[in-house]
DNA sequence: GGCGGCGATACCTCCCCGGTATCGATTGCC
DNA sequence: GGCAATCGATACCGGGGAGGTATCGCCGCC
């Protein structure tokens, strides 16, 4: 199977649609059709059904869409990687959420660069869900993923920190005069809905709140008093003075991790991932 | 890059000789040249250090190597369980040490198969680090693994548990009186050598210990008084009688784990690791 | 029933993969 | 020191296949 067939699959299976697929590829529709017959016929196996009118994934079509989507973000990531390699700047690129976790980052970056053979560390900040992919196809070699929200799974982690979850309210609103809230206060709140996060796709899930796409947003819509949201208590460092943080005791726990693909064997990544552990 | 390509320079990467490399290919050589000058091209990288005599890794080299043998291992697994889940049998493969975890495995198997909606699970066995190749490449869906021998390094993992090791030891010997042991007791026998495991790759490594393919040869060594060996204490329920087990106390305590690729969204995968959980 | 949308087919062109023959460089040997 | 052997690179050729255009066949819809 090369790549190619697999880029055109995913692209297929993904619009369920040849003509706009192709139009995605930059090919025309004629050869993508082919490809597809192509691969079916060498697979043996059927993965898609057509209709003159419209294109579903069979149940091995399915299974090729995950495999195949894992298959090429890992050649991305030999490519990637390979490319880095050869710049000869060995750097690393640690990718976290943007707004999450700034004193843990400062601080691990402060003893990363205290270590003999250190080297220069990009921090890509990006927004929740993006990480995964992120870290899968090569574009970056350390991520800051927090449990349970983000997945580990496929990656190798280390544990940093674990830490209880506030509730983030405009200054003035009833609640924040209370000492601590449950989540049943704040996930009912009447005008403060919960706010709506892009998936990784960039689309937004349907919902009654309103869409963010990073943390200074969020704030300004908190303050305005149009949402609220519970986070990690670690927020509450770089907090605007117009929101207040309430204590939710029955939030789930959210543990920072430190992660990195498997067979990373760079020697920087081990450093930096020995600089987490002993923070 | 496609994976022809990769094939290609994997090969050459292995070989370190391009005649070597293209018979291994089943292609002449001047193609192969051809592709990897350009694969070299299109990534913009030197992969090979070539003297008119002797090839050579560059860093970035040893680096597409590695990254490339995982985007393999991706499209091979995507390929298999794409044409598995055609067959329309849902079936699983488990793969665990032959003679390992007896006990444990039959356990498991009955459990599962008294759950509904279970399906066939076919039990694959084979020599120590040969599991992950088969995890990785898709020839198997799950895995009995036993830490700290096996790395889970990239697959999702649950632990089962956890048991001290023995020594085995041909009966009569004067330490089979002992109580317990201490490692130094077993590592330095005279006249009774550690064996030797063959790497995944087939070959051994260098060592005064004999070679071993499977347990029955090694239980037959230690009977014959060629070798000793240290093993997790489930190795006793299906001793011979010629064999004295005796605990060592100071060896890695071994804990068995169920792993399983991640992104495996299979519902027996599922099922079976809940099975496995439960026991 | 005609129209429009969509995937499949037919047919053509050209690129690139693979093969053979050969070169050029390095090494080892007498 | 020169000759042969080894090994990767180069030159050149032929065929298969990838991609393009034109068109067909099928179906849903006004």
């Amino acid at each position: 199977m090369e790549t190619r067939e697999l880029r055109y699959f995913v692209a297929v299976a993904e619009e369920l649609h040849f003509g706009r697929a192709a139009q995605r590829l930059g090919i025309a529709q004629p050869p993508l059709s082919r490809a597809i017959q192509q691969l079916e016929r060498r697979l043996g196996v059927a993965l898609l059904e057509r209709t003159s009118r419209t294109v579903t994934l069979t149940e091995a079509g399915s299974v090729l869409l995950r495999e195949g989507r894992a298959a090429l973000d890992a050649v991305d990531a030999a490519d990637r990687r390979t490319r880095r390699a050869a710049t000869g700047r060995p750097g690393l690129v640690l990718v976290t959420k943007a707004g999450a976790s700034g004193d843990l980052l400062r601080k691990l970056l402060d003893a990363y660069a205290a270590e003999p053979g250190a080297v220069t560390v990009d921090v890509l900040l990006c927004g929740p869900a993006e990480q995964e992919p992120l870290l899968r196809d090569g574009r970056a070699d350390v991520a800051l993923l927090h449990r349970p929200f983000d997945s580990t799974t496929g990656f190798d982690t280390e544990e940093l920190c674990t830490e209880g979850q506030v509730a983030l309210l405009p200054a003035g609103h009833p609640l924040t005069t209370r000492a601590h809230l449950q989540m049943a206060d704040v996930t009912a709140l009447p005008g403060l809905p919960m706010p709506r996060w892009p998936a990784p796709d960039g689309t937004y899930p349907d919902g009654p709140g309103p869409r963010v796409r990073d943390s200074a947003q969020l704030f300004q819509l908190i303050a305005l008093g149009r949402a609220s949201a519970v986070l990690p208590e670690s927020c509450r460092t770089h907090l605007r003075g117009d929101l207040v943080a309430v204590p939710v005791l029955d939030a789930p726990t959210v543990t920072t991790v430190i992660a990195w693909p498997p067979h990373s064997r760079s020697r920087a990544v081990a450093g930096l991932v020995r600089a987490a552990t002993r923070l």
